[in-house]
DNA sequence: AAATATTTAATTTTATGCAATTAAATTGTC
DNA sequence: GACAATTTAATTGCATAAAATTAAATATTT
């Protein structure tokens, strides 16, 4: 009998993890694409769609991203009209991130996004569920 | 009562895929800092460590990558002296890539990698393998 | 055999993503 | 109030990652 090869791509856990993410974020590009976002833009937008204002700091927590990648990527939101970017008055090396009218009114165009998405995804629901759950949870797990 | 919202960060099942994979690749870099490779250098030299020898169209298939991040990374592993990139005698179009002995010997040094990160990974077997089969499954669906 | 279609790696462009550093502002301590 | 420590965004450098295009080689069709 072989041994068990612990160096086997197939016996990873992370890289099922690390493929299926990039591989449904390809599912997202169609639909993305006619809002003009990247995901990573999308999923900023997603935040700021719920609390309309929240410092980058906060939201970088949020969506586990640092401001190497968030800075670059609020000017492009600010340049498309979706976001206003200001130092808060509070105390100046925060940065407040504020969604404008424009950028409101993108969520309409967004609404059946995740249904949508949600076709693509050849998972029951009940798997879908229990996927959502476990990930969720280790993921709460590993910010500790 | 609220109304669901599914535009809701939290709602999604991408995004905690997405903030997994990423966090657990960080977990990977002290252990990967020590073999010199990056995450992505590290599951082409798994692939390699497994068959020795393999077509770069081939090695793009298993890792869910094209030429375009293929490409510069190979040249990297070329260059660190732990694979050759040769012209298929077969069919020119293909690129041969195999592993060299120094390749080889990194096995030795890596063979501890994945119980080292598993332990940093707060999941009990059970849930650990429910997760991995779910996400093998979901791989394998949408590759169709 | 010539023309066409297909396959594949490489290149180019744009957008992350992270580590490390820098710079500015604020907080805490005395 | 001076000054050190801390916090935060921005910058820099390097490594993906994907889409689109290009170029070379091979396979197919007539």
């Amino acid at each position: 009998m072989d041994e068990y090869n612990p160096l086997k791509l197939e016996n990873q856990l992370c890289f099922p993890l690390y493929a299926c993410s990039k591989e449904i974020i390809k599912l997202y590009k169609p639909f993305l694409d006619n809002l003009d976002l990247t995901y990573t833009q999308y999923i900023a937008m997603m935040v700021l769609w719920e609390y309309k204002k929240i410092t980058a700091h906060e939201l970088g927590e949020k969506l586990y991203l640092d401001s190497g990648t968030l800075t670059p990527m609020l000017k492009k939101l600010e340049a498309k009209g979706y976001i206003e970017r200001s130092r808060s008055k509070v105390d100046e090396r925060n940065l407040d991130i504020k969604i404008t009218d424009l950028g409101m009114k993108l969520r309409e165009k967004a609404i059946t996004v995740p249904q949508e998405l949600g076709k693509c995804i050849p998972l029951d629901t009940n798997k879908a569920l229990e996927l959502y759950n476990t990930l969720n949870e280790l993921l709460k797990l590993l910010k500790n």
